[in-house]
RNA sequence: GCUCACAUAGCUCAGUAGGCAGAGCGCAUCCUUGGUAAGGAUGAGGUCACCGGUUCGAUUCCGGUUGUGAGCUCCA
């Protein structure tokens, strides 16, 4: 591949550069012989270079805006470190690294910063950028970076660089009075840091472990360009307004009571009639599947979890025993036992298997109070579970199935891209999993086998497996590029062998069945919290709490309203009629920001011809409609369960 | 659980440099009867999250509790 000449700058130098030439022979042409190894071409921050080594060949890296972007952010977090260091010359450091989206600096300060400081840290800043310092690499020996940063009195760079290997040398950058223990790369100077906005205060522990002290972070991000910036602070504040605490709250789904607990949730009547379309669907969809519905209780003998293992593996998740006549219970945190005691109820013959069991069940985890989050991470909540029993041959087709219900639920809710992880052991260490290690090659390929025969695109996740066996996990997208963990698949290798569970096989002798543990939509609390952000509350008819308005132009045509409603209502469909004292522009205003779908204008005109004129939430003013006409449309897009309005495509 | 911030009417938020609190929306009543996103008037609503302390006096200052938010840690 033919590559142009380009550009070289390293701070206010220039020189041209052949394709081809070595770091060396850039050095000599800029007459620098120290360790400055970061230049960028052509004099587009999208052009740099990410990293050059000495011996390597000049090239621009594949004009790599990620790249690019990383190196970008990577500096500004030098430069917000900077501008610390400037104003509060007692902060310690911490790290700083380019994130996903931006980056941020872990700082050690006696006094914790304050919103104000943010202000004029980001001005500071400012004046560094504005101050164009080269940002220079240089190679140090070990001994000489400890040196360094004992004189500067950063012990907690000190802990790292005792860390490095022995005998190599480290690279520090330098950009004015500010030096750096890193491994880069950066962008030449500070001077390319154009758009860059910080955001946020957080804590963070030290080295990401909660018995270590906790650092001032403070969060920023930075792009190539002002519109990149913009379009990201933009994307933020789209995710704000689609936040399913806020819209649950306008749209009276459902509400977190301060008086009743926290993460605990209740399902307001238009949140639980979404809940309740999506349960019928569920049930349905499992039914034709072959599953059998089944209902467990909410607590259990404390021996039962004893039995399970999850008292010693997950005590501290859980709610506190409560005595009963002097037996222990616990609040259940998961269904598999109590579908296990079902299954091992009688003996069972492989000729029953597969028995695939399936629960709405609604169990409590005691979360962390601070890891608690609106619907999306609660302490009670209901789980689409299922647990197939089967044997070792029919495992992969059991797979299949599940994937091909999760496939067709996803769809359904109108999750277009989602990403599957195969989740295996770590080959390094079997020591760490529980069971033969045949079984587990056989559990690992029929998952695997399970995604190819369905041609669904992976990643095998070394080390992911669950401690008792393999997985699939399916991560789904929602419109502003978030990732969802949706379904789960997991072959369990540890509970049939800790309950005894077994079956006859054709022989007469007793077989341990391989059990599924999968649930498809997650956990009914989080996946219509995804649900509303996905549709920011603009749910598809099927799923609007009410799905049709009827709005009369004035009180004359009240009495004609009602005949709309009662017709529509007889039909199937979820109608509110609009009585109220208001103008009709008021109440469409009104049908608009509770999302309902369709609304029917009803005046002089409808109610003589007996029709309805139609105003789609998104489409707006669709025309007159007979209403046995509007009725089956609606009715049709409904029971189908369609993302879109089939009337907006007929008008 | 940890760090920081926040908590005023059903909602969104002002406010008092310590002297018993305000707007808009919503709600109720009345007027208005209208043609595709806000007609008008009147009125009701607050132990300023809770518990202590300082003070003649605390919604305001201080401490604690609870809850919420941003992160960290965790998420069977």
């Amino acid at each position: 591949m033919d590559r142009p000449a380009f550009k070289v700058t390293w701070g206010n130098d220039c020189i041209d550069v052949q394709p081809g030439s070595t770091f060396l022979d850039v050095k000599k042409q800029l007459g620098w012989d120290d360790g400055v190894l970061m230049v960028s071409a052509n004099g587009q921050p999208r052009e740099l270079m990410a990293k050059i080594e000495e011996d390597c060949e000049i090239a621009p890296l594949g004009f790599d805006d990620e790249k690019a972007r990383w190196a970008l952010r990577h500096t500004a977090a030098h430069v917000l470190a900077q501008a610390v260091k400037r104003l509060f010359p007692g902060v310690r450091l911490g790290i700083g690294p380019a994130i996903e989206d931006g980056f941020y600096y872990d700082f050690d300060t006696k006094s914790p910063f304050v919103p104000e400081d943010l202000i004029k840290i980001e001005e500071e800043m400012q004046r560094i950028v504005n101050e164009n310092m080269p940002v220079v690499r240089q190679e140090v020996l070990r001994e000489q970076s400890l040196d360094m940063f004992r004189k500067s009195n950063e012990p907690f760079k000190l802990e790292l660089i005792r860390e490095l290997p022995e005998g190599e040398s480290i690279s520090v950058y330098k950009q004015g009075e500010f030096v750096d223990l890193c491994a880069g790369p950066h962008v030449p100077s500070t001077g390319h840091i154009k758009a860059f906005k910080l955001l946020t205060i957080a804590g963070a522990y030290w080295r990401g472990d909660e018995n270590l002290p906790m650092l001032q972070r403070i969060y920023g991000t930075a792009y190539l360009t002002q519109e990149q910036l913009q379009e990201h602070l933009d994307r933020l504040e789209e995710i704000k307004k689609r936040d399913h605490r806020k819209l649950a709250r306008e749209l009276d789904l459902f509400s977190i009571q301060e008086e009743g607990g926290p993460g605990l949730v209740y399902w307001h009547p238009k949140g639980a009639l979404i809940r309740e379309c999506i349960e019928n669907l569920w049930r349905q969809e499992h039914r034709k599947r072959g599953y059998q519905l089944v209902y467990s209780p909410h607590i259990a003998k404390l021996d039962l979890w004893k039995t399970s293992g999850h008292w010693d593996w997950y005590r501290d998740s859980m709610y506190a025993p409560m005595v009963v006549e002097d037996v222990e219970y616990l609040l259940k945190p998961m269904n598999c036992p109590f579908h296990i005691l079902m299954f091992k109820n009688q003996t069972r013959s492989y000729r029953e298997l597969p028995i695939r069991y399936g629960e709405l069940g609604t169990v409590y985890r005691y979360e962390r109070s601070g890891a608690l989050h609106g619907a999306l991470r609660v302490r009670g909540f209901t789980q689409d579970d299922a647990h197939i029993f089967c044997r070792l041959d029919q495992l992969e087709d059991e797979l299949v199935g599940v994937l091909e219900l999760a496939q067709f639920m996803l769809k359904t809710f109108g999750y277009d891209e989602y990403h599957c992880m195969l989740s295996v052991r770590n080959p390094e260490d079997k020591a760490k999993y529980i069971g033969d290690d045949d079984v587990w090659v056989v559990a690992e390929s029929a998952l695997e086998g399970a995604l190819k025969r369905k041609g669904l695109p992976y990643r095998v996740d070394p080390g992911e497996a669950k401690f008792y066996g393999p997985a699939i996990d399916i991560k789904v997208m929602d419109a502003v590029g978030r990732l969802w963990q949706g379904t789960t698949i997991q072959v369990d290798l540890n509970l049939p062998e800790r309950f005894d569970v077994s079956y006859v096989g054709e022989d007469g002798e007793k077989h341990r069945p391989v059990m599924i543990h999968r649930t498809v939509l997650g956990a009914m609390e989080r996946f219509i919290a995804g649900l509303v952000e996905l549709y920011a509350g603009a749910f598809p008819l099927w799923l609007s709490p009410v799905q049709v308005a009827v709005i009369p132009v004035s009180e004359k045509q009240h009495a004609y309203a009602r005949e709309v409603e009662s017709y529509l209502a007889e039909a199937g469909l979820r109608v509110l009629c609009d009585l109220d004292n208001e103008k009709m522009s008021y109440k469409i205003r009104q049908a608009q920001l509770n999302k309902i779908p369709y609304m029917l204008v009803v005046g002089g005109r409808e109610a003589g011809e007996k029709t309805v004129s139609v105003r789609h939430r998104t489409y707006g003013d669709l025309g007159a409609f007979e209403l046995a006409d509007f009725a089956s449309a609606a009715k049709r897009e409904a029971e189908e369960k369609l993302l879109d309005s089939v009337l907006a495509s007929v008008s």
